[in-house]
DNA sequence: TAAGTTTCTGAAAGCCCTTCCATAGAACCG
DNA sequence: CGGTTCTATGGAAGGGCTTTCAGAAACTTA
């Protein structure tokens, strides 16, 4: 029914092993025989059956991609730059939208189907234990983007550094009291952002009012959320308090949520709040946010080669990269006053 | 090397085609023998190799997508439709980002591939006709989406219909004079959307003013850009027309770029320009847009399940479903005088 | 109890490809 | 020109599964 290299075979007089050849650009053929299979082929409309080859390779030339919250801005972009790389080499992705713990557990065990795929990228969701072993014994290459386990090659964007530069420049706007709108401390991200704003307060000798910091409750997206962002600003308003001149937000999205909430009581950004939030997703140019941008299609990008040296080389030694953030800087801090929207940017 | 249900057969003493209808269930297996099985497989932790039962079974469970413009943001929740309707049924996705002809073309000849993907969903590109009689001969099921051909399973948004809602939601609250800033004629939707807003425009005796009418030349993403409505805006109020009172837009995106011109020239949203879009992508909240909601998990969620029956059923009818966008009113219309943002929209 | 049914099972065939191996023939060498 | 080396080629094996087929075993029935 479809046509196989039996087919071609036939037709061309040759044994299938040639045809074989041919296709697969072998050099022993001479140019006479490939170019009358070559022939064959074309008028016969030949496609190779992509799971034969596979199954005789051994090799599906197809990554898997586990990624929470489907929506989210921040994933997209990395997947832009997991896809294009991949597309260059003739890769294919396949896609596992994980929205709770056994979504993972079940992708993953998907992604561990003998020859299913070539490699997995699990993106900024904790590796369950179980699989740690499981992964190693079978050795079915798994490279991490936004999550770490020492076991395996992970991409990251260091979190640290990130708050620090972000808390700096509060402060070299001549800020003192600044206070953190953050997520909710289960993730690591929002872990690591809140100590580095406090370390780094002290290291600048600041007070640190621990009633100016916020640590979202919400467990969607780990309150990576514009409505974390909006409920925390609405509560904080509400309560009366003196508010701080600025603040450090845990990510674009709750900032976003935190400016309705500013608005609509009629708080000025960044006159009277300035604001340095985290991320850079494409949306946060509409609102004019300072934040720190992450390398997002690069890290993508990045994440692919590892994988690929990985399947190549699968007793290379385990590396671990971290992207420094860079600030940009828009007119939601105050830095800026002449800030003209544009595309630049 | 890795365990077979050769490996299974053996250990268990019963011959492998048991062991394959233990592993799909087949009835016809007694308990007890099933129970063997079943032990032995656990034990050795088999995992069934997927390409190879691909090839048995002549069926991938896979399915792939050909999406335009992989950032923007309508994909993006189509796709979440279609990965969640997918995941429920155990198939699996391959992504394929098309910005280019030459890409579109690639991963259609791709998709093609005997036995790679059960079927491909094609996203708001128009099918090439090389392709056509080429999908249809070699039986391999395709379904557009956003997008149409006679030959082929569909699901579109009416836009006639969402224009002509926009257009008189605006007549409605009074506007008499209004303009549309419309993306790339060159495509299909922004030529829908434009002649249906001129039609309704006329049934209710208004003029069109042709000078209002601004059809993007932008040719990324077909001027469904935030630069496009930015460029466009600015253009009009740099040519120092009297501006109309109100304006249809063709999609969120451009305006919020719209939005950007008019705040940085102080002019008013909706008290001096009334803005009704299309789309509602998930941000078009965050900026308070009244706009033509697209269900676009459901489109996602349709087209999955149109694919699943054509796979059944190869002959069945061709069928083309229209979805009608309904009207979401935030405050960019000016409607809502009392609008408070909340989640719920 | 013999014949006829039905149920379960093992093994072979088939899915389509790549790769290894053996061979025929050409090319080379002394 | 016989023997050796090399190259191109055909075809079998193998990859891991499903499914068909035939036979064995269990069960009916008269």
């Amino acid at each position: 029914m479809a046509v196989t290299i039996y087919d071609i075979a036939r037709e061309a007089n040759v044994g299938i092993g040639t045809v074989s050849r041919v296709l697969n650009n072998s050099p022993k053929v001479t140019t006479e025989t490939r170019d009358k299979v070559v022939t064959v082929a074309k008028r016969l409309n030949y496609q190779p059956h992509a799971f034969a080859q596979a199954l005789a390779r051994k090799r599906s030339n197809t990554l898997s991609a586990i990624i929470p919250f489907f929506t989210n801005y921040f994933f997209i972009q990395v997947l832009q730059g997991v896809q294009e790389t991949l597309a260059a080499v003739g890769y294919d992705l396949i896609i596992h939208g994980a929205n709770t713990q056994e979504q993972l557990e079940e992708y993953l065990v998907r992604s561990m189907r003998k020859g299913r795929v070539d490699g997995t990228l699990l993106f900024s969701l904790e590796l369950p234990d179980v699989f740690v072993e499981n992964f190693i014994d079978k050795k079915n290459p798994l490279v991490l983007v936004d999550t770490f386990h020492p076991l395996f090659d992970s991409i990251r964007v260091d979190n640290v550094i990130g708050a620090k530069k972000a808390t700096e420049h509060l402060i070299s706007l001549g800020h003192t009291s600044i206070g953190m709108l953050n997520a909710n401390l289960k993730s690591v991200r929002a872990k690591e952002r809140l100590s580095s704003f406090k370390e780094t307060m002290q290291l600048h000798g600041l007070d640190i009012h621990e009633e100016f910091i916020f640590n979202s409750t919400f467990t969607k997206n780990d309150g990576f959320s514009r409505e974390a962002g909006y409920d925390a600003m609405i509560g904080l308003i509400r309560s009366g308090a003196k508010l701080p001149t600025a603040f450090f937000v845990s990510s674009d999205v709750q900032a976003i949520g935190m400016l309705a909430a500013l608005r609509e009581n009629q708080i000025r950004v960044p006159e009277d709040i300035a604001i340095v939030s985290f991320d850079d997703i494409e949306i946060a140019k509409f609102f004019d946010l300072t934040t720190m941008r992450q390398p997002m299609f690069e890290m993508g990008e990045i994440a692919v080669k590892k994988m690929l040296e990985r399947i190549e080389n699968p007793s290379a030694p385990i590396s671990s990269t971290n992207f420094t953030p860079t600030l940009v800087v828009r007119s939601s801090c105050g830095a800026n006053k002449n800030y003209i929207f544009s595309d630049s940017n």
